[in-house]
DNA sequence: CCTAATGTACGAACCAGTGAGTTAGTTCCC
DNA sequence: GGGAACTAACTCACTGGTTCGTACATTAGG
């Protein structure tokens, strides 16, 4: 019954499942779907190549198992965001923020997507908990965008899927493109001092699109 | 001298060269780099795998190639941008759209720059007309803002650079992500109706930004 | 007749996936 | 509580197909 606190044991399933979800993860999201190398992802691991397929199936399958995590991760993130207590402006201007750190911070995540992408989101599509489902973001600026409506502090209607896009747009390509961005215009997205300039940026374009005239 | 007009060559390696440029832009585009197979881009066009050889030397090259041609097409295409005439407002709105419908009917391009950005940009950046190299967009850009905060129809001073990066987030997000957009909030963002909507609000959003308060 | 351009056929490395056997850990029974 | 029986977890060695690249032969065209 007690099983040994600190001692480890030699054999765990759960360990190993979640050691070979974990370089998979890196391996997917470095070398993309055709680039990763099955070979390359157990040799990272304290486990074998057949382990993969003894829990996984296949290469696929370990690639459907990746995405569904990572997809989960953000999920449970979204869920944290308490923006409620805050007037309208400051409220979509936090908001901003968080998605704008988050994307920072998770740049698997965006290449995974970014890879996924590629491949027309097929292996999300038999994915469960998509389709349909409303994000919890976008009821939080749902929301927000009633209430700013409300007391006036904005003065455009927007649909709350639209806005999202906004932010997600301009925090997605910062991690994204920064490579290709970075080579042309000879400029580092990532650095200190233009992260924080961006954060501040996409906040006022946000703020200054939701109160514009008209 | 004189080449037949109208009757084909049986040999002439401008077109070869330029039908497995094609082909080759296409299958890198839909399967990315580790994923294109050299056969069969070879299988595509009238000539054989041997002339990729012969006339670009290996697989990495043949995407360099693709790569570079992509670049220098739109390139060209921003030189032909001419929105000097127009006032401020109406000049910034007119680039934004014309960046929104390149972007739209260029997919193959953006697919290729996220390709590139999984491989952290190390093929762009042995290619030539890269660095330094001021882009005639963000001159353009310059040239725009300059006006408009000279005759105070723009009331925020901003980087070049760092508008045309909003201007492109938008565009490059809505083409980019719209499979896993698409399946997540199950909208088609490339229907008629978002797209005519995406790009009014693109508008929208960049006059926002540069008219807002303070 | 000479060379650029092209076609054919093949090799060597790579790579996803598997068949068959082995051991750690648990459960059951006395 | 101790060992037999059982199963989940694991290792090892292998294979068949794929894929990039090339050696060598051939032909069009000037």
């Amino acid at each position: 019954m007690a099983s040994p606190a600190t001692g480890e044991r030699q054999r765990d399933a759960g360990r190993t499942r979640a050691e070979i979800l974990e370089v998979s993860t890196r391996e997917f999201a470095e070398q993309g779907f055709a680039g990763a190398r099955v070979d390359e992802i157990a040799a990272r691991t304290r486990t074998t190549k057949r382990m993969l397929y003894y829990y996984f199936g296949g290469k696929e399958q370990l690639y459907q198992a990746v995405l569904q995590q990572a997809y989960s991760v953000i999920r449970a993130s979204e869920q944290t965001i308490e923006v409620d207590h805050l007037e309208p402006t400051a409220a979509i201007r936090r908001l901003a923020e968080l998605t704008f750190d988050h994307h920072e911070s998770h740049p698997d995540f965006i290449r995974l997507v970014s890879i996924e992408n590629i491949h027309h989101a097929e292996h999300i599509a038999g994915l469960e908990d998509f389709a349909g489902q409303n994000s919890p973001v976008i009821e939080l600026i749902d929301r927000i965008l009633d209430r700013g409506l409300a007391s006036g502090e904005f003065t455009r209607k927007v649909d709350a899927v639209d806005l999202h896009m906004l932010i997600s747009s301009f925090c997605v390509f910062r991690v994204a493109n920064r490579h290709t961005f970075g080579a042309i215009f000879d400029r580092d997205l990532t650095s200190p001092r233009l992260r924080k300039r961006y954060r501040q940026m996409l906040g006022d374009v946000v703020v200054g699109y939701l109160r514009a005239e008209t």
